[in-house]
DNA sequence: TAAATTATTTAGGTCAAACTAATTCAGGTG
DNA sequence: CACCTGAATTAGTTTGACCTAAATAATTTA
């Protein structure tokens, strides 16, 4: 039994929207993967088959041990990634969130891991150089951002 | 006319052959990505339709102008990744090749820019910090490679 | 509690991307 | 030139991931 990167995206925003909301409803996947229920039905049922949640229809769904491990790790991968992208490279969140999104699915382990080391290495040994880049890059953005202005 | 990830990695893989060996055979496309001849085909013929490629069959392979462009802008990308792969987080060359191959895909114009733009700040403002930063972490694997001795 | 609304599920497709087995073509050799 | 081999192609399937339309269950509300 294969787990697929879409399988996984499934587990990860069930296991959030279970820390969030405290239960899983289809309608909130739908919403969250921007697919339409019967597609989240499906899924659900892969799922269930490959162990990795307890789904009885009309039932709530929850995660199995197993498919609560997957979704943990990806989920870290995510917040990792988008640590990176945000704050190392400036990336602003909307767009950091879709890179981390795809990404998180098939990053190696040993590239995660190491943004993550690089980026506390930037941040202690140099806070200044690093602070100067954001800047720099930044200000576009925040011109950007001006261009519809408030009220 | 949607072009999918998958197409994109066909073009690229067909560029690269056209750059390294002068002609496309679908042969060495079915061995670069790892498919059966007969998928190559069937995507050939979609690629075509979509005015990426010249085909007809048991003729030679050209990438139209369109379909240069995009193989050519795939690879810049592929390019880039491998770069701050390798160059600053110090990732070994084959896993760098196989998340460079996927992010390409789905990475943001802004974010990869934003990559190359980091990597020659750090390379330019702490040079020091970076190779500090390499020579830590890629002991490790220097280490593991003289686990299979020379000669 | 019966009716109306909303959520979920089933049934029946589509499409991309792969596969195997069988066929056709092209180039090189006896 | 006929044959052989390897490359390319066709035909027919499979699987994952989605969809729409229609049916059913659950929940809310009058």
């Amino acid at each position: 039994m294969e787990i697929t990167k879409r399988e996984e995206e499934y587990l990860e925003t069930m296991y959030m929207l279970q820390k969030n909301k405290g239960v899983i409803r289809v309608k909130d996947i739908s919403k969250k993967l921007g697919v339409r229920p019967p597609s989240v039905v499906d899924a659900l049922k892969k799922l269930s088959e490959k162990g990795l949640i307890n789904y009885e229809k009309y039932d709530r769904i929850l995660l199995t041990e197993k498919g609560l491990e997957i979704a943990k790790e990806t989920y870290q991968k995510h917040v990792l990634l988008m640590k990176f992208f945000t704050e190392i490279l400036g990336i602003p969140p909307e767009i950091a969130e879709e890179d981390a999104c795809q990404f998180e699915h098939y990053v190696h382990e040993i590239t995660a891991e190491r943004m993550k080391e690089f980026a506390h290495y930037i941040q202690e040994h140099c806070p200044y150089v690093l602070k100067q880049f954001l800047k720099e890059h930044m200000e576009k953005e925040g011109a950007k951002a001006q261009k519809t202005p408030p009220k």
